[in-house]
RNA sequence: GGUCCCAUCGUCUAGUGGACUAGGACGUCGGCCUCUCACGCCGAAAACACGAGUUCGAACCUCGUUGGGACCA
């Protein structure tokens, strides 16, 4: 059975980089029936913050990513891992190492003056007997020679030469494991099968294939897709704006279309951009991952948003709408508005911020007039025609498009102007700027008081 | 600096030796629609990094160059 695992450390929130991976995983183990892990990386314990981890697990739920095991803490399973290492000491396939910090810190600086390189140079590597009361560190036995070749499911064959690879410490002097040597515990110990991750942890894969080995475990398959670029074309980072994907959400995204964006980046399936989750699980696979690092293109973010929204139920988009308006500190006198103002801002808004924003005139008669608006279209020549809109409106329903539409042709004819030079006046009477849904629409969606008042409003504000 | 990885329009990508006059999408530009703004529709510009080789034939295979990235130091 094919399980995989996100196994994030929460020294950071859950940035676009690792909601992709984590969606990658999902989805693979999704689409072959299996199982997905979510374990929390937390050995570092300075770095560790309990306020990242709740991000992750919240920016997860939020995305539609779902686990099946976990999460699980690291920073609970330390007996687990020491115990592995001794294990290793044992087999003979790991050593204790007294060389002191210094001592190290004295032969990297001494290697690179000569030109070398600065690894271990494996002093203790072969010391028979352990020396009471020094602190050590356990180093693995590296092979010296020979090469170590995986085959990533994204990139094919890698080869690496052990020369190249020093004996590295799994277990530290004061008794904490090190990062390639609890992954390998855990992801073997879990059963993990397919291990799909970020490009950056290549170089890490032949210690780690090594590690299992000398576990006596089977290693698993290994992904590595490439990271995600911001626009200077470097690994993305806080420079980029790349916090939380949670900021995402804050911003009015839906998580759907971050999803399929995060999908669709790096990944393709033919000339297809739109799929739903059920869409991608059937459809994902790590063959048709690309290969090279893709940058993170807003644009089309908020194209795919923009099209969730447009074809998204009525109801569901209007609480979130909600959310967003009492977050601008809008208050909402009528709830049964929402609908309708959903339905006329549908096609306009790119984000649910922005709808909140085009939506705020709805919900106050003391709209504030866009100066340029205002200078343009509220003037001594236009009061005439908002007058005799007024005065017509008074004997009309504000649903009856009709007898408006009839309103406005008559005003039209006697003062001889373009319908467009009858409308705009009204529009920035009653919206407070030039670009808004229909007119009829916001007529309806205000009610006849509040027509009424904004009208009287705009021409008293001409006086 | 060492190791490893990568290279098709500005961006995401399709492409797995002949169907490529290199396709789609975002973005850009132009037009249509229109009460404004959007939406929608139509159209345009826009790419195989470079050089060798293999082959009847290369975006696709091989080698090199250049460029970019990641990790380690």
């Amino acid at each position: 059975m094919v399980k995989t695992r996100f196994a994030p450390s929460p020294t950071g929130y859950l940035h676009i980089g690792g909601a992709r991976t984590a969606l990658f995983n999902y989805l693979f183990s999704k689409h072959h029936n299996g199982v997905f892990v979510l374990r929390i990386e937390d050995t570092d314990m300075e770095r560790s913050k309990d306020e990242y981890t709740r991000d992750i697990l919240e920016g997860l739920k939020w995305l539609g990513i779902i686990w099946d095991e976990g999460p699980f803490f690291q920073r609970e399973r330390m007996e687990i891992y020491r115990e592995h290492a001794y294990r290793l000491i044992e087999k003979g396939l790991a050593y204790r190492c007294y060389c002191t910090p210094e001592e190290l810190e004295e032969k990297r600086n001494q290697a690179i003056k000569e030109g070398k390189k600065a690894t271990y140079d494996r002093t203790c590597r072969e010391l028979k007997e352990p020396v009471a009361e020094k602190p050590y560190a356990i180093r693995f036995k590296t092979p010296i020679t020979g090469q170590i070749t995986f085959n990533d499911l994204i990139r094919g064959k890698i080869t690496f030469n052990c020369e190249e690879l020093d004996d590295l410490i799994i277990l530290r002097s004061d008794g904490t494991p090190t990062y390639n040597f609890t992954v390998v515990v855990d992801d073997a110990l879990m059963g993990i099968t397919h291990i799909i991750r970020g490009d950056d942890h290549i170089n890490n894969t032949p210690r780690q294939i090594l590690i299992y080995e000398a576990l006596g475990y089977k290693a698993p398959n290994f992904a590595h897709v490439p990271l995600i670029h911001g626009k200077d074309r470097t690994r993305l980072s806080k420079r980029h704006g790349a916090t939380s994907l949670l900021e995402y959400k804050n911003e009015g995204f839906l998580p759907e279309a971050l999803m399929n964006y995060l999908a669709r980046l790096g990944w393709a399936y033919g000339d297809q951009e739109i799929f739903s989750k059920e869409e991608l699980i059937e459809k994902f696979d790590l063959d048709h991952v690309g290969k090279s690092p893709a940058i993170f293109d807003m644009d089309k973010l908020k194209w795919l948003n923009s099209h969730y929204i447009k074809t998204s139920d009525d109801n569901r988009i209007a609480v979130i709408l909600e959310e967003f308006l009492t977050k601008l500190n809008i208050k909402i006198d009528k709830k049964e508005k929402l609908i309708p103002i959903v339905k006329s801002l549908k096609d306009r808004a790119k984000t649910i911020k922005e709808m909140a924003q085009m939506a705020e005139f709805f919900f106050n008669d003391e709209i504030h007039y866009e100066e340029k608006a205002k200078e343009k279209f509220l003037t001594p020549d236009t009061r005439k025609i908002l007058e005799s809109f007024l005065e017509g409106f008074t004997h009309i329903k504000a649903d009856d498009e009709q007898a408006q539409k009839a309103l406005i042709e008559g005003i039209v004819k006697t003062t001889g102007k373009k319908p467009v030079d009858v409308i705009q006046p009204i529009r920035v009477s009653l919206c407070g700027r030039t670009a808004s849904p229909g007119i009829f629409e916001v007529i309806n969606i205000l009610g006849k008081e509040s027509v009424e008042n904004r009208l009287k409003r705009a021409i008293d504000s001409i006086k």
